[in-house]
DNA sequence: ACATGTCAATACGGGGGCGTATGGTGGGGA
DNA sequence: TCCCCACCATACGCCCCCGTATTGACATGT
């Protein structure tokens, strides 16, 4: 309610807009939830508007996705990359999962998601994209290829799989130092000396 | 269409037909696709029949899920319980994942879909049953608590976001060798000596 | 003042999915 | 034989959501 643009504010609506306030709804319930008349409701006008400005659902999904893929590229993997030491890199890649959420779990969103068409290949290209940074990580810390590749899938498995259960599944349902200690525990056993 | 029940071998239909067809569907296209109509079709009816067997589509879901939970005890956990050596265990548990692939594939489809208020309970129930499975060895296996607990959590992440991975989004693309070498470093990676 | 362009409201049609009502059919017991 | 009941078909109403068509409001330039 907060931090939506109210009517009042600012009456005029532009295809940004829209692609953002797709992007909350997308990481608050899901590529499923996302409706045109839901939106709208949320943006203070009726469909009417967004029929102005995008043909279809389908090209607000898809304006909404590069936006999104374009943003994450310097919001996750951008800051970590001028770290050098890959401990301390995973850690805060693990790290930043809690603090910006956001961006995660619109990830998380997608990957279940993946049915849909439009959203199958950027979920596809972000993915694969991180692991190979991952991987490269773990070559520059002194792993043969062979080794690295695997703690790669290993590593980026269990990142999309906590994903899964915290932001979904709620199931740790951890405290901020419960947190830590995890991501700890986790470069304690992924990260080689 | 081979596996499915034709019209001409068993004209007449159970409940248990009905919530195995539904299993069937979740495991291949997800809760959401689990429409009244798609599945009488697959079995050669119309939705009159179904409405004689069940009141609601949530009634069948129901069931199937209770079907699948009270399946997923024996089939999963249960031929693993046997093996007394942890790494032995959890090597099975990963290996079971490429062979008997029908139940991954239904939890890692009930992930996906816990928004939905019936399908929740279940996978809390079934994710908690397994970690604590997991924590369990880790403790037999000498582990101390605190860290048993911690390596059961990325244990347990780390297969989720592999199932999501392999069957959502198809991303590793791993043949039989190739997913034994990885299944090998993580038994190596993860299981204490 | 008027016209034009931009953004929005309203009304409508259509498709898909759920659930209901009611009629039909075939096989087993009275 | 005939009836009955378990099982299924058909037809319908409803709701949600997408997309279209039309009209309306407001701002700006001339």
């Amino acid at each position: 309610m907060s931090d939506a643009v109210t009517k009042l504010e600012r009456p005029r609506l532009s295809p940004e807009d829209w692609a953002q306030a797709a992007l909350d709804l997308i990481a608050e319930q899901g590529v499923a939830a996302l409706a045109v008349e839901t939106l709208a409701k949320r943006l203070g006008v009726t469909k009417g508007s967004f029929y102005w400005h995008f043909p279809s659902r389908d090209a607000l999904l898809t304006m909404a996705l590069e936006r999104w893929e374009a943003v994450e590229v310097e919001t996750v993997l951008g800051p970590v990359e001028a770290i050098a030491d890959p401990r301390e890199r995973l850690r805060e890649l693990f790290l930043r999962t809690s603090r910006e959420v956001k961006s995660h779990a619109i990830y998380s969103a997608l990957i279940r998601a993946v049915d849909h068409a439009l959203v199958a290949p950027v979920v596809e290209r972000v993915s694969r994209r991180r692991m190979d940074y991952l991987m490269m990580a773990f070559l520059h810390a002194g792993m043969p290829r062979r080794e690295a590749v695997q703690r790669a899938r290993l590593t980026y498995a269990a990142y999309v799989g906590f994903l899964q259960m915290s932001l979904q599944l709620h199931l740790p349902r951890l405290t901020a130092e419960e947190f830590e200690a995890y991501v700890d525990h986790v470069i304690v056993t992924l990260i080689p000396v």
